[in-house]
DNA sequence: AGACCTTATTTAATGACGTGATTTAACCTC
DNA sequence: GAGGTTAAATCACGTCATTAAATAAGGTCT
């Protein structure tokens, strides 16, 4: 990822403080658009001839657009001003056990393309999903007519452990993948600025930014499928830990010495309320191929009165409350958000037991304080989120341009 | 404790630019004395020139003195720097469950007085405390010859849960506490700047400066005495969350439907754990009046081959290790360090056990990337570590000075 | 001892920045 | 269209970090 961010950011000029400076303004003006000079003065903390000066810039770049103005009430009318939704586009990438997604979006995050890879079940060799992104590179960029050039960069979210630094290896422990140097391999069939992060923890960032988690500091999302997942926010931003691989609640232990998980341990979380485990647990017959219809199966039988799956569903929405008291006790987030396709089945049925559950396992303040919501975007959101990763680095001032970029390639 | 800062540090104008820059210069040779106006130019990125400037302003105001200079080999020789100890205080409280112990340092943290009040085991009175605490500080303010105007300000360390906000509100569940304002309470004995904290994030802090965490980026110290507590560390601060009662690990569950733990939960790891959950489900008879010795009898039994003895360790050391892991698989830190009197008493024989449930527990990546280590300081640096957060504003340029202290205490 | 070399630090010149004060722009009401 | 009102741009100023040049402070070599 670092080859993508100019060298050193560093931070001890005037001209780093301009940088910065233009930064704080431009994720001001992304998330409250339109805006006018004065409000961005006013959110920013920025003198309004500052304002004045960056935003000068920022148009003649071709990033900012004035478009109309407010009624004035007696004096010079206050201008609107936007981002240029068409100053560039980024592309989101979903690797998911089912099939492989490829988005494109311009800045305002409205999709213009789409390609759709379903994979064979057993078929998740490194090659074939290499292949796959690469092909919806290309025929995203075709269908939306837009040249690479334009490309702000491509966020991808691969299920497992993502590695960064200056090779980014994935690890996928469930998926077969073993150390993948996936950006590498990426990288011998396009040029675009890759960046490449965990699935859980992109899906996150959707909920943050135009979700369930808008406007909070600390906050876990967690993303509950076949496998359990979370991405935990600290004070706005993503908390990775030293390799990256922070967030693994659904390897937590919550019975020691209980149910095997596939992870080789007992008792993790993720052997209780992991749809596979669900389903495992129940030993009455359900229609339907996949998992989701299954769950949803159980589901109905048990609001149908049936007893066994009644009471594993009570046991879920126990196990899964002492999951989320663990995090509040550990993270003290002001929201958690439950996601995942799973997530939201159980979500919405079970909410209450599992609140319930939680309260009785987590420490008073920190509960009170604490408010469990559900996913409002959905478990298609993975590839909405990686594409925010480009953009963060957009609006950080961060991204190159295209002829540094093939400089920095050479 | 914002009080204490001066309002809204800004970032964006030149002179806050020159505030950092002073404070990275301060900081790095904090941690690197003595160090030359060279060598502070490469570890903190700036100009030889903008070091001499910066330095020659921290000269003037006696904050920093020349101190020799190193050999040359052929050249203008190196001035050594280092920052003037005797510049001003700080003082450390460490409210425990046995006593109240307050300490004044140099800069340098060298313990300049000390103060001990011991409690009486019944005794945790908000009344009492705060009293031992203010007779504390009039104590080693004279014992050391030091006025008050020469102290930055005064860290206290408290068991519980600290809110951080307007007014610092301490929740103790387990020390009788019910939101306590313990800040004000003391604002009306003293006038020195108050930072409060819970006991094991200022215990965290202390190992992070000075101990087995120093040069860790992504950390945890575990704090395990007769109950169990946590410190997270993440980019190099610690992790507090919305309301500042994240690092809760004690009330982690790890046996759903498990022992009783004092908080009213079932299953909290501190109810397997600490100290006196060891010695509770222990039914030998152990010499000892209090926790200590006889938790210090039980690991010898165990050593000379006491089967009973024996087998609670072993379990303590499987559920030990189940609590690391957790914290390894959420945090994905680099270090884990084991503090706390037991902790250490634990440590030192079971180390190799816990280590081994620990990696059974943990994912096989994150596991592979963090060491768990004894602490260093031993359980004494409660009070070491509280002194730290008045340095942190000191080297953060955030102190004020007394004339403004008193303007903004009025 | 003195010429010369080497390295550390300071000084001087420069360019960039944010800000408050001052102008200018743009719209309203009467 | 004159006067009032609010928004935005411009200007003059002070601050800052940086580069390049100058100076300080020690060596070495003859």
């Amino acid at each position: 990822m670092r080859e993508h961010v100019t060298p050193e950011r560093r931070r001890g000029t005037v001209r780093d403080l301009r940088r910065d400076n233009r930064s704080v303004l431009l994720w001001s003006l992304y998330f409250d658009q339109p805006s006018t000079r004065q409000e961005l003065s006013r959110t920013t903390g920025l003198s309004p001839a500052s304002v004045s000066n960056v935003v000068r810039e920022l148009i003649d770049e071709d990033i900012v657009s004035e478009a109309g103005a407010v009624d004035s009430d007696g004096g010079r009318p206050r201008v609107l001003l936007r981002i240029n939704q068409d100053h560039g586009y980024v592309i989101g990438v979903d690797v998911g056990e089912t099939r492989v997604r490829v988005e494109l979006f311009d800045l305002a995050m409205t999709e213009r393309a789409r390609a759709d890879y379903p994979l064979d079940p057993r078929e998740h060799g490194v090659t074939t999903i290499v292949d796959r992104i690469l092909e919806g590179l290309s025929a995203v960029l075709a269908d939306a007519g837009v040249g690479p050039s334009a490309i702000l960069g491509v966020g991808i979210g691969v299920p497992g452990v993502v590695e960064q630094g200056d090779e980014v290896i994935v690890h996928g422990q469930t998926y077969g993948w073993d150390a993948v140097p996936l950006g590498r391999l990426l990288r011998a069939g396009t040029d675009l600025p890759l960046h490449i992060d965990n699935g859980a923890k992109t899906m996150g960032r959707a909920e943050m930014w135009f979700g369930a988690g808008r406007g909070a500091q600390h906050a876990v999302v967690c993303l509950i499928g076949s496998g359990v997942g979370a991405s935990v926010i600290a004070h706005g931003r993503t908390h990775r830990g030293s390799t990256s691989s922070a967030g693994e609640w659904g390897h937590t232990t919550i019975m020691v010495g209980g149910r095997e998980c596939r992870c080789g341990a007992q008792g993790c979380l993720e052997a209780y309320v992991g749809a596979e485990a669900i389903l495992d647990r129940y030993t009455g017959a359900l229609p339907g191929q996949d998992e989701e219809s299954a769950l949803a199966a159980l589901l109905d039988a048990a609001a149908g009165g049936a007893g066994e799956a009644e009471s594993v569903l009570e046991e879920t929405a126990l196990y899964l409350g002492v999951g989320l008291a663990d995090l509040i006790n550990l993270f003290n987030p002001e929201r958690i958000i439950l996601g995942g396709w799973a997530g939201l089945l159980l979500g919405e049925r079970l909410l209450p037991r599992i609140r319930d559950a939680a309260r009785r396992h987590a420490l008073r303040h920190a509960f009170s304080e604490t408010s469990i919501e559900l996913g409002r975007l959905g478990p298609e959101a993975v590839a909405l989120g990686a594409a925010t990763l480009p953009i963060e680095l957009f609006l950080n001032g961060e991204t190159l341009l295209p002829v540094e970029r093939r400089r920095s390639a050479g």
